[in-house]
DNA sequence: AAACTGACTTCTC
DNA sequence: GGAGAAGCCAGTT
């Protein structure tokens, strides 16, 4: 029996499965994490940030496609980034109709 | 240990 | 569709 990873680390794999030009929302990685009504703790771990560049969380959005948060320069660079990496714009926020990751694992 | 905070989500007007 | 309020979770102090 393998001793269950902290949330945060859970969270980290989650973000780090996300391929590049799609994106995921906090309340999928909170999903995929085993806490499908905890996309505050994510946000708030991202906040935290102990990732740094290993986890991208530039990947990860508000459910309605908005960018939120993001420390190092705020949204603007984060939707500069997404953009470099092929992610859909619809005005100001993602088009998750055409970029949202599709998670195939159902949690961990 | 208790209380507060925050990069969210969902409901209602 | 936009704005406001309530609910929820884990980390930090």
């Amino acid at each position: 029996m393998r001793k269950e990873k902290s949330f945060v680390e859970k969270v980290r794999m989650a973000t780090a499965r996300i391929p590049r030009g799609k994106v995921a929302t906090y309340g999928q990685i909170a999903w995929m994490a085993g806490r499908p009504r905890a996309p505050r703790a994510v946000g708030m771990i991202m906040s935290k940030n102990k990732d740094g560049e290993k986890v991208p969380c530039h990947r990860v959005v508000a459910s309605n496609g908005a960018l939120t948060g993001y420390g190092m320069g705020g949204i603007g660079i984060k939707k500069q980034k997404l953009l470099a990496e092929g992610v859909a714009f619809k005005g100001p926020r993602v088009d998750l109709d055409k970029s949202l990751w599709n998670p195939k694992r159902k949690r961990f």
